[in-house]
DNA sequence: ATTGTTTGTCTAGTGAATGAACTAAGTGTA
DNA sequence: TACACTTAGTTCATTCACTAGACAAACAAT
């Protein structure tokens, strides 16, 4: 029998403070009587257990707000600088470390490129972005309350990385390695989950619950909203949508199967649709996401009409997530984000010809607008989550 | 914002009840001081809890138990007799009712055939079929404590049927009608998804918590349990995997896709496949499912290499549902199973040439073994349940 | 028979939410 | 200005569910 957890008056105690921080910092400011109301606590219970979290510095009493035709309320704030969190993003050829405090805002940033780095190598340039960003943070009464990191990995539940093959990596517990040399909590989140989760907070999936973000790079990953909450499947290798197969007759992916989407529909494929079709280039130059944007802007017809096809074959996709998960919104995030200005009408024109139609309905297709942050913000907002709930066990 | 649920000690104690009734209806016989080790609830809570829940009848003390060195224990049942439930499983061309306890035991079942009936034919059969069930039902405290029915529809969140293809329905409401009659909480579901759920609390899927069921018909519905609990999808039209595209260059679905899954992997597409072989057949002879499976279990070779052809077509498509989901148990429910015998090689052959593999690690294939009572035990499973959370709201 | 263990009940105590009284501080009107 | 009325927030006695620990009952082992 699974030891389930139990509810006495502590349990009560937590939840409603978590619950009341949780409204303050959605909705402040805020008076302790609209917090009675919106919450359905007694008035003095809302007194009492604010009173604590401003003890705690979680958060702060601002002057008096507008009258409502009676004594002046006390405004609530909160204290989003009462603790920093640090999201790290690790990409193919990049990492970017954002220092942001407790709300999401970015307090500073740093980007650098890579190639090729080994494990070991990754986690120094990692440790100098983090000592560098922790150098800048202004004083706060916790500091930096914990640290999160996306992976372009299939990651497990107890948060190792199991198989990172864009980087080579295989069975390395990068979480030991920062926790031990900085004490703090650390969350590895797969990088298409916490772009997901970065545009759920702080994107343009902020009013939906059951979402799917299409992370389109090199490969395509996945991160599904499901019900407001992240979805990871079993052992938290879901959403590798990228290897669905689309044309049971088509060629050998080297996942071992055939079709698979991300060979028609990633920027991996534009260039080889690129590449084939054969475009006139000088020499040095090297054929790129960004070379094609630039001949788009640039009017050529053969190129958009390639992007084209490239929307055909990423609505087959989409049209197949659309049947399974009937969700609010679809994002699509990433590097295909730079293509944005092509790609949204035929992509919405290869839609309406396929998806069913009932699922269509109330349906919004959105291109990210966080640029490269969503995975970045994704992973700082769990950090900042992970404090805030203060060892409140999920539900 | 959102009105959330507050915790105040009525919500703890309602829980705390509801955590030891599921507590004892899973593993009875049981002793109080047992379910205070495996709750962690104190013992004296344990002891008024359990008085309360005697004295409304859910459960029973049956005699001692063995000693483990001290007093014998008092060992407690979960009284599955305290009430019933009805299970509806609505067909293509037949409607199935049972009766079952608290438990999902089945006490009663009537299968009528029927074809082409409309909507208020239908209601009046399922009518005749309740009136007789209840008619047989065995004395006791609570009587028929919920009605359950499983449609091949979608349904949305309020339960209404919004498009039965098969059934010719459209925007129905059947759950007011069955409620007007006879006051007693109904609950509509899909079909897929009620199979889902039967087979997570009655079936082979009884050990997982996050599960797939394919329901193979006439066409391919699918049924999704996520950590434990049946996901429904935005606006619980979600799981019409059958439609997802598996041959984007494939023949036009009726549903206005291309190389729709349920093209390459139903019955619907067996029979076609045999048709165009062209089986020699008495000319009064109707080609069906039944026929087919004769034919295989006579050991017709052509037959049987068919049978081969179509799992590696509904490999195709579990595969893109394990690279979704990540499941740790595939569940192969409905029509299909008859095939049992010569789907499950080939089946398990293409899978091990295809998915992921570190997504086949875990993962368990098998057949339903409820034959075709896996939707009629889910809907019903669920209206008793409704009934002894007693008014607790979802977490 | 004695000792120790397990089961279950009972009682006093704790802590958290509640309701209502109360203070504080404003608005509206004559 | 005076007064009535509102709204905001605090305080305090009350209620209620869980807990700890004492206790009794029932049993096993020596």
């Amino acid at each position: 029998m699974k030891i389930n957890q139990t509810f006495n008056q502590h349990v009560v105690k937590k939840r409603n403070k978590s619950l009341l921080l949780h409204c303050i910092k959605e909705t402040f400011p805020v008076s302790r009587a609209e917090l009675a109301n919106s919450t359905g606590l007694n008035k003095g219970t809302v007194s009492s257990l604010v009173n604590e979290l401003i003890d705690e510095q979680l958060i702060l009493e601002s002057g008096p707000g507008l009258s409502s035709g009676g004594r002046r309320p006390v405004m609530l704030l909160f204290n989003q600088s009462a603790g920093y969190t640090i999201g790290v993003d690790i990409g193919v050829n990049y990492v970017l470390a954002i220092l942001t405090d407790l709300q999401g805002n970015i307090s500073n940033e740093k980007l650098v490129e890579t190639l090729n780095l080994s494990f070991e190598e990754t986690t120094e340039k990692i440790f100098t972005l983090i000592d560098e960003l922790i150098a800048t943070m202004p004083g706060s009464p916790y500091g930096v309350v914990g640290i999160g990191i996306g992976v372009p990995a299939a990651v497990n539940n107890e948060e190792e990385i199991i198989l990172a093959p864009n980087l080579k990596w295989k069975n390395k517990n990068l979480k030991k390695v920062i926790e031990e040399k900085y004490k703090i909590p650390v969350k590895i989140k797969n990088e298409a989950n916490a772009g997901a989760y970065g545009e759920k907070k702080f994107g343009v999936g902020k009013e939906f619950d059951n979402i799917v973000y299409i992370s389109g790079g090199i490969g395509i990953g996945v991160g599904l909203i499901l019900n407001g909450k992240l979805y990871k499947g079993n052992n938290g290798f879901s959403g590798e949508l990228g290897h669905m197969t689309i044309n049971m007759y088509g060629p050998l992916c080297n996942c071992g199967n055939k079709g698979c989407w991300e060979l028609y529909a990633s920027e991996k494929a534009l260039l080889e649709m690129v590449r084939q079709y054969g475009i006139p280039m000088k020499s040095e130059q090297e054929l790129s996401l960004e070379f094609i944007t630039k001949l788009a802007r640039n009017g050529d017809p053969k190129i958009i009409e390639l992007i084209g096809q490239l929307a055909e074959h990423l609505a087959i996709g989409i049209n197949n997530i659309i049947n399974t998960f009937n969700p609010e919104q679809i994002i699509i995030g990433n590097r295909l984000v730079t293509l944005q200005n092509w790609l949204d009408e035929p992509l919405r024109e290869s839609m309406k010809k396929n998806a069913l139609t009932t699922h269509q309905k109330d349906l919004q297709i959105h291109f990210s607008k966080l640029e490269s942050r969503s995975a970045a913000l994704g992973v700082a907002a769990f950090s900042a989550e992970n404090f805030l709930t203060m060892n409140l066990e999920e539900a």
